[in-house]
DNA sequence: GAGCACTGC
């Protein structure tokens, strides 16, 4: 039997139980359908109306705050009945004589462990921090390195000049460490122990020990590089990689030279990374301190299965009729909803992605079954286009995922391949971010930091991406006037870069500025910056719609960015009205975020503009007929690396800037063609996705007079100028050689290609205006 | 005429 986590009243559960595990915002996004499936209950009472959502069952009521951080929901989709039949959301449930069923699941995020490992080796750890600028700890899972480390050095008086900061690459855990931090020292959130996160600062004069996420040190490091309000910089959880740790730690490295002698850098990593982090910092000491992990026991397959999903239920149900008690874990690439045939007992079985490898703990989780696979995203820097691969996990990954079976007792990991695969053909580490992102953003970051000392191409990466995605960076900041054609900086450049935006979007809104649409353009941006804010598509039922909302307006065909614009004005009329969201599809959560992001980029704005804004949003402005012009101007200047060409003789488009590659308007984009049945000569796009086929997502329609000059400029670009060279190849730059050739004739051959582009454009542009 | 791993400023 089940108990509610929140009251411990035991639920009318029978049987097994299949969990779909997701994260608040996951939920929000699907609260639609799970209302739904959940209706066809009795008994239970969901009322999401507030930030708040409480859910009732046998009488009592609970209720969770959506934006509340310290905790993950969890939904049961699918239960046993008493009888065996399965009652699934959906279906009728007029002849169920089973109890209600459903639950509501709280999990804390850390657990809490009596006695931590890390608490023996207090006297080893600060005798090598006082010895060493740099020390990596590699603390393995349970060893209380995120809140102890703090702690540790702040006793010692690390932070009585100077602050103790530690980076976490999510916000959730920001908070919540901190939160612990602050319990366990018996001081108030936000006075001795405080975080700092976007839109949320905690922090006080008298903090001394500060938990902030990666990117908002990156932030403070733009206001200031050296740091110095810090004492001891602690980067937790590297071993992920994730973009922003990585440029940090090729920051430290440069900071641990220069502020010898009142810095420390702490840097904690996985075992199987320890040494190449420690060799990055010029082989700084690594201590290992031993998790509270209990042992698990690794069993493989024999081969591959030729089905995941049917191999891991398999194995659930073979865990399930063998082995004692104990949840099990499934880690699979994408959600999946599972619907076992009914065992003689009762067993949780929780099907996950990588998000309970790492934001997410489930107690009483003691078998681990994992398909050696992940989803990942992806960017090609040779054609700009982003992908979604599956793709084999690393060895890290794999022991991650096995080390959730040991959190509360001896546990087993069923790897659903053989050890051979795991040996020869997982990579060691996972691949960095930084090494599978377009790096334009990081690439302006660390040029407006303007430190004499460092230059792109040479910077120290602990891992460098390939000289092709830096080359790719330079070409598309260039395109956008964010760095002049020998590599620097440009003013416009330096402005961009305090803007926490993508860079194609920073150059609109400094753009929109001289052309005098900035609040239009903010809304833009910050309707960009959120994930989604349209839900998701409904049931089969409504599929025929060709859009999700029909009353939403649509953007005057002009394209996608006017679209968002549109509904945000139109949401900004109605005074920020929740119901209105509800009534028109659109995310509560996603629009409240736009509504953040805009106030932050607008707050920015104004410190950057020349004169005072009117960053009001245009409720009426008059123009009767808008054709948005300027603000298509200014998204035709900012995405100058971002247009594409229509194809001469169908609706195809061709990409400008890449080598040429043909693409289509995504089906879900409002674009209209006109009267010929063909779509605009010219469009900005937001981003292209190579699904099976490739897609723009989000166009707007530009005009080719607003293109000449990009194409123009398209002529000029020269990689080899661009990468900083300012002399002679130098020998650092060695292995960035070999590609330049290669990359210079390609480049070239584009020129060549835009001659005879803007060509044809002329001819049909000359056509078009004979017709009238 | 489509398909959504996970973060973050």
């Amino acid at each position: 039997m089940s108990s509610c986590l929140i009251c411990g009243q035991e639920l009318p559960f029978r049987n097994v139980a299949s969990f779909v595990v997701m994260s608040s915002s996951q939920l929000e996004r699907r609260s639609e359908g799970i209302r739904e499936a959940l209706s066809e209950f009795r008994n239970i009472v969901i009322d999401d109306d507030h930030d708040d959502l409480t859910l009732s069952h046998s009488g009592s009521k609970h209720t969770a705050t959506k934006t509340k951080m310290d905790i993950l929901l969890c939904w049961v989709l699918t239960l046993q009945h008493a009888d065996g039949r399965t009652n699934l959301g959906g279906q009728s449930s007029a002849e169920n004589s089973g109890s209600p069923t459903c639950g509501f699941f709280r999990f804390h995020l850390l657990d809490s462990m009596a006695t931590l490992p890390i608490v023996q080796y207090e006297e080893k750890i600060i005798e090598t921090i006082e010895r060493n600028p740099v020390v990596v700890v590699i603390g393995e899972t349970g060893s209380g390195k995120s809140t102890q480390l703090s702690q540790m050095l702040y006793r010692r008086g690390y932070a009585d000049s100077a602050r103790i900061v530690v980076t976490q690459p999510r916000r959730v855990a920001a908070v919540t460490v901190a939160r612990r931090v602050a319990q366990e020292l018996g001081v108030q959130l936000g006075e001795e122990v405080g975080y700092a996160i976007r839109f949320e600062d905690r922090t006080s004069h008298r903090t001394r020990i500060k938990y902030l996420t990666d990117g908002v040190l990156l932030r403070e490091s733009l206001v200031n590089p050296e740091l110095n309000e810090y004492s001891v910089v602690i980067l937790d959880e590297a071993h992920e990689r994730s973009l922003n740790t990585d440029i940090l730690m090729g920051l430290m490295k440069r900071l641990a030279k220069i502020r010898t002698s009142n810095l420390k850098v702490l840097i904690t990593s996985a075992t199987l990374d320890g040494n190449k982090v420690s060799n990055f910092f010029r082989d700084c000491p690594v201590l290992t301190i031993p998790g509270k992990l209990y042992p698990v026991e690794i069993l493989y397959s024999k081969e591959r299965p030729s089905s995941y999903l049917e191999s891991s239920l398999k194995t659930a149900i073979d865990i399930h009729v063998r082995e004692p008690e104990g949840d099990v874990l499934i880690f699979m690439t994408g959600q999946v909803r599972v619907f076992n045939p009914p065992p003689p007992s009762c067993r949780r079985i929780i099907v996950a992605t990588n998000i309970a490898e790492t934001s997410l703990t489930v107690d009483g989780v003691v078998y681990v079954i994992d398909s050696g696979y992940v989803k990942q995203r992806q960017y090609n820097p040779s054609t700009g286009m982003y992908s979604l691969d599956i793709v084999q996990i690393s060895k890290v990954q794999a022991n991650q995922r096995a080390g959730r079976a040991g959190r509360t007792r001896p546990g087993k990991c069923y790897r659903l391949y053989p050890s051979q695969v795991y040996n020869d053909e997982f990579l060691d580490v996972t691949v960095p971010e930084i090494q599978r992102s377009s790096l334009a953003g990081s690439v302006l970051y660390l040029k407006s930091l303007d430190l004499p000392d460092i230059d792109i191409l040479k910077f120290d990466f602990l891992d460098p991406p390939s000289s092709e995605s830096l080359q790719d960076a330079l070409k598309q900041l260039y395109l956008i006037d964010a760095i002049d054609e020998n590599g620097a900086i440009t003013s416009i450049g330096q402005k961009m870069a305090e803007l926490p935006l993508e860079p194609s979007l920073s150059r609109t809104l400094m753009e929109a500025n001289d052309y005098g649409c900035i609040p239009e353009a903010l809304t833009v941006a910050a309707m960009l910056s959120a994930e989604t804010t349209l839900l998701p598509a409904r049931s089969k039922t409504e599929k025929k719609r060709k859009h999700p909302e029909p009353n939403l307006p649509d953007g005057f065909g002009l394209g996608d960015h006017i679209q968002l614009l549109q509904i945000f004005e139109c949401w900004d009329q109605t005074d920020y009205d929740i119901g209105w969201c509800k009534d028109n599809g659109l995310q509560v959560r996603g629009m409240l975020f736009v509504r953040d992001v805009r106030k932050q980029l607008s707050q920015i704005m104004q410190k950057i503009a020349k004169g005072p804004l009117d960053i009001r949003s245009s409720r009426r402005r008059g123009e009767s007929r808008q054709d948005y012009r300027n603000l298509r101007k200014a998204l035709c200047v900012g995405y100058a690396n971002q247009l594409a060409e229509r194809k001469m003789h169908h609706n195809g488009y061709r990409t400008l800037g890449f080598q040429g590659q043909v693409v289509q308007v995504h089906p879900s984009s409002v674009l209209k063609a006109d009267d010929l049945g063909k779509f605009p000569d010219y469009v900005v796009y937001h981003e292209l996705i190579a699904t099976p086929r490739p897609y723009m997502r989000n166009v707007c329609s530009v005009e080719m007079r607003w293109v000449v000059p990009v194409i123009n400029k398209l002529k000029t670009l020269d990689v080899y100028k661009l990468s900083g060279g300012t002399g002679p190849v130098e020998e650092e730059t060695e292995r960035n050689v070999p590609d330049l050739p290669k990359k210079i004739v390609e480049v070239t051959a584009g020129v060549d290609d835009s001659e005879s582009r803007i060509q044809a454009a002329r001819e049909r542009f000359l056509a078009r205006k004979g017709k009238k």
